[in-house]
DNA sequence: AAATAAAATTTACGCGCGCTAATTTGTAAT
DNA sequence: ATTACAAATTAGCGCGCGTAAATTTTATTT
């Protein structure tokens, strides 16, 4: 690190005895010039530390190497382990990824999709709200970005989706649950933020009318983005009136089931698979803390590592493609059964 | 929203009416131009959607409205909630916050702050991971922009220091133990990676000293930021070992609690302040989980929203101060204790 | 060795806006 | 109406780099 100060590509240019041009291009592709001119280049950056002025980098060039991701809500541990995977995985690609969270607004995902409009991203994964987004926004945004979407799909929106088989992973849970015991019936929120719900209570009733039982649907009220203290409020006030059919609850997702066991827990109920038990409960997700409940809840694992790595390699697959006529692929990862206690 | 697409600020310039540079100091400060010219641009703006580039705006300028927010990790739901609340703070502010997750490793720290330098911030918000990070980076890095440290504290760093009082915390926890019951044990990591932990284990050996009872500490064994994991394996290595020394232990964060109360659970322990309970567990934080615990865990409560919006602030008002002289200012906030049933 | 291709250099322009200084216009007070 | 002052305009440079075309150098092949 030497002291004179590099101030911009020109100086620095100077010192490593290349031409300006030239070093711009090895910023934006070491590999596309000599592996003499190379050398230079790398030995003068050891000695002085220079990097070039992202604000004047970007200012001409056409496609930038910012990459959006936004997720509904980072505080959901779901989305923030998903979304840090995406995140390493721009990086690996040489990308500057930028992170953005709607905070579990509609609103706010939109004012996002604005923001990275003025950072003229080479490409944007987002993770939607699904109908409750600004559908009209966002199709805008797919028109002059290019779009991948995970997690939840919106129809003919985006170069791809990528998320898990709703009906794959639930029809897994229930057939284990009919196999080991009781058939389930199902607890979920009345009006779901996320479009995974719908599909999952879908998935549920056509799983158990396949197996020959008789679908039952519980639904919670209660809005915004509290799942476990939604889960333990209703969920508890079900249990304790004992509204609930059967003895075997299936939730749509692990929050929910969290809150539930909770509930359960309060009301003195023993939760898992065991004879002595009074209540299986299931949930959806695998999410961070399932495994640490009491009991460690048995739910469905998504292939994180495996939705954040495709939807990363769909985006810059359409980068890479010249033409834009690419069709829009879907593509839906299996879930996989976690036999943890609690059901 | 008109047809023809404004390219820039001098054809938004013309079509309404206005000088650019007038237009320029408008999108720099409404405030700062007549109320009637003013009306203007906003009647324009109205018909055009335009926005002014932000790479041509952030290349010229001295200081920029950009704020950089580094935790050490967004996975942990304690980072992730208080870095959305710092985040919202400084949108309001009328600033654009940029969340950096240094993913749970010093050196991504390092390459967050080198990240950055190229987008000028006006401001840095850092929750470091103390003598973990690399502390001459931070140093270099406090020498040329405007820094506040919150959550973890480095001596001499930042123009400001905005967390929790731990002794204060810790001494509420334990007396309350103390009047409650028996004395507690003090369980934590023995490599922990955030400078709060020292703190904390240096509180409880002087609370406890002053209470006149013996101060027990329990180390666990692991590294790395899976601290139910840990909690769990270590924490039921101990309690199945009947290594405690007292019925009544204080974990030195909630996550570590967490992992406890599912060993515990797992050995079939009752936890709990009841006389029918074979242990007593409290954890530290208010981990947004904790009140889903089985049995909804015993805690301090940080204020989240005091520290965030104070560091904010302090950040702010560096940033308004001309002469850098100010004086460096450390403040923490008082813990609540938050009674809950493990303990 | 000459011929050919590939890479580097030179030259030159442009991106969109910040910022300044000098000038003119507009507004409010005397 | 005159004065005083704030605000807007005009004019123009500069930021740091991308990019293109034309030219020269270097490496590879015949």
């Amino acid at each position: 690190m030497g002291q004179p100060k590099i101030r911009n590509m020109e100086e620095f240019a100077n010192i490593s005895g290349i031409s300006r041009p030239t070093v711009s291009k090895y910023f934006n592709n070491p590999e596309s010039v000599r592996t003499s001119t190379r050398a230079k280049i790398e030995a003068a950056l050891k000695r002085y530390d220079y990097q070039p002025n992202v604000f004047a980098m970007n200012q001409n060039r056409r496609t930038t190497k910012n990459i959006g991701v936004v997720v509904p809500n980072l505080a959901d541990p779901f989305f923030s382990e998903i979304g840090r995977r995406v995140e390493l995985a721009c990086i690996d690609a040489g990308y500057s990824p930028i992170l953005l969270s709607s905070h579990g607004s509609p609103e706010m995902e939109r004012d996002n999709l604005t923001s990275l409009r003025a950072l003229k991203p080479a490409g944007v994964l987002l993770a939607p709200f699904g109908r409750m987004s600004d559908v009209e926004a966002v199709q805008t945004f797919d028109a002059d970005f290019p779009l991948v979407l995970f997690d939840a799909n919106m129809s003919s929106i985006g170069q791809a989706f990528v998320g898990t088989d709703n009906a794959q992973s639930v029809d897994l849970m229930v057939e284990y649950l009919c196999r080991s015991g009781e058939a389930p019936c199902f607890f979920e929120m009345k009006s779901p933020t996320n479009p995974n719900a719908n599909k999952r209570r879908q998935a549920y009733i056509e799983s158990m009318e396949r197996h020959g039982h008789v679908p039952r649907i519980y639904q919670a009220d209660g809005e915004g983005w509290n799942f476990e203290e939604i889960g333990k409020v209703e969920g508890g006030r079900l249990l304790a009136a004992k509204s609930f059919e059967t003895k075997t609850i299936l939730c749509s997702n692990d929050r929910l089931a969290i809150g539930m066991l909770s509930a359960a827990y309060d009301l003195g109920l023993r939760v898992g698979h065991g004879p002595e038990c009074d209540l299986r409960i299931a949930g959806h997700d695998d999410h961070p803390f399932s495994k640490f409940t009491c009991p460690p809840l048995t739910t469905i694992a998504q292939d994180y590592e495996a939705i954040a790595n495709r939807a990363v390699r769909e985006l810059f697959s359409t980068l890479e493609a010249e033409d834009r006529t690419k069709d829009r692929s879907e593509t839906t990862f299996d879930g996989r059964l976690i036999m943890r206690e609690s059901a």
